[in-house]
DNA sequence: GGCTACATTGAGCGCCTGGTCAATACTCTC
DNA sequence: GAGAGTATTGACCAGGCGCTCAATGTAGCC
């Protein structure tokens, strides 16, 4: 007794949006093709006419979660700002950007401890980790040029990993203990370390 | 048919170890009763006799995770160097440490992500986490003093947060990826950002 | 209307899991 | 040696999981 149909990839759509609740609600630990199902109110067998396998709908979710999560390419409103101020600020904005996207960024560590068994997820973080890293270089680049003598033997790479890297550990905090994680006393933290004078708007 | 008794409570002591060797070898989602009882040689019955149950001996391993990986608090060695490098010093070390107890480091982040669903578990990664903090706070409280006028509005306890910060993003990196992730860049970067000097030994 | 292709269902299979429990063997005490 | 108490076993249970598949309803085409 099927229900109706739908046309093109909607379904799909559907029981995708379904998995992400899910996932979002339960983590990946409770993302079960069951409650999939159940939550986009369609059959169990649909799940895998859609995506084949719990594997095919876990890296479709993926995918998904990267691109709308890890890509936030919105560096604009800081053009007259020093190089320095502006890889700062820009720290500063994906940091605060945290706790708001608490259950994606809880989903995102998910995945990435998934990654360290599964190869396919394994590439795909990577990737999108190397993307992120990427997007800071010119950056970084541009701080390091402005002030060479502040930064010897610091490239603009290695300068991008240590940026990004305190951003996935703030990310691991507020996901662990989001009530004391005190964004603005790190920021201040690192605007002290990096610039050497008093925190300023 | 039972086998031999075992005095004390080294049956249980034996279990915990096989408990650790499986969860090193499959981490946490592989950490079944079953693996665990083959693995001590013993019956899946056992198991539950000594640990109650599956959440006993997963909290029974977490603490004895915490406390042979989280407290490493060998702090010797640079007694005559200034506070600043004592810092520095310790956090590298901490750092370095990290790839060759990378299994041990992977089993603490799962338990970590699982302290975001579990509460028991989440109260004893953050009283570890509180008290790894903690142990930094005379470190970075003697840098501080060494250099006021360099550290404007920045507290022991917030750089204490930003430096364990730090090294579990490390911790993330060494986990993931640890082929690309390169201490010392990744070190002589910090050390440039924090000294403005050129990395030296 | 009939035909074809496809979307959809839900019962069911096999497997693995955490957990229980009566039976049993060991060790110690007297 | 008898008895008591405890450690140990392994078969067993209920439940959840990923996944399969024959059956069936729907939509478009001629």
């Amino acid at each position: 007794m099927p229900g109706p149909k739908v046309p093109e990839d909607q379904r799909r759509e559907e029981v995708l949006a379904a998995a992400y609740r899910v996932a979002a609600r339960d983590r990946l630990g409770g993302l079960t093709t069951r409650a999939v199902a159940k939550e986009a109110g369609v059959s169990n067998g649909l799940v895998f006419f859609h995506f084949v396998s719990r594997e095919g709908l876990v890296l479709a979710l993926l995918d998904r979660l990267l691109v709308t999560t890890v890509l936030a390419p919105d560096r604009a409103g800081m053009e007259e700002a020093s190089p320095v101020m502006r890889l700062l600020r820009t720290i500063e904005r994906d940091v605060e950007g945290l706790p708001a996207n608490r259950d994606r960024v809880a989903l995102l560590i998910d995945f990435w401890v998934m990654g360290t068994q599964h190869a396919e997820v394994q590439t795909r973080i990577r990737k999108a980790l190397s993307d992120y890293r990427e997007a800071y270089v010119p950056l970084t680049s541009a701080a390091i040029k402005s002030a060479p003598e502040r930064y010897p033997g610091v490239t603009p790479e290695s300068l991008a990993a240590v940026a990004t890297g305190f951003i996935e550990g703030c990310a691991l905090q507020v996901v662990m203990d989001p009530e004391r994680f005190d964004v603005v006393a790190y920021l201040s933290t690192l605007r002290a370390l990096v610039l050497h004078e008093p925190p300023s708007t």
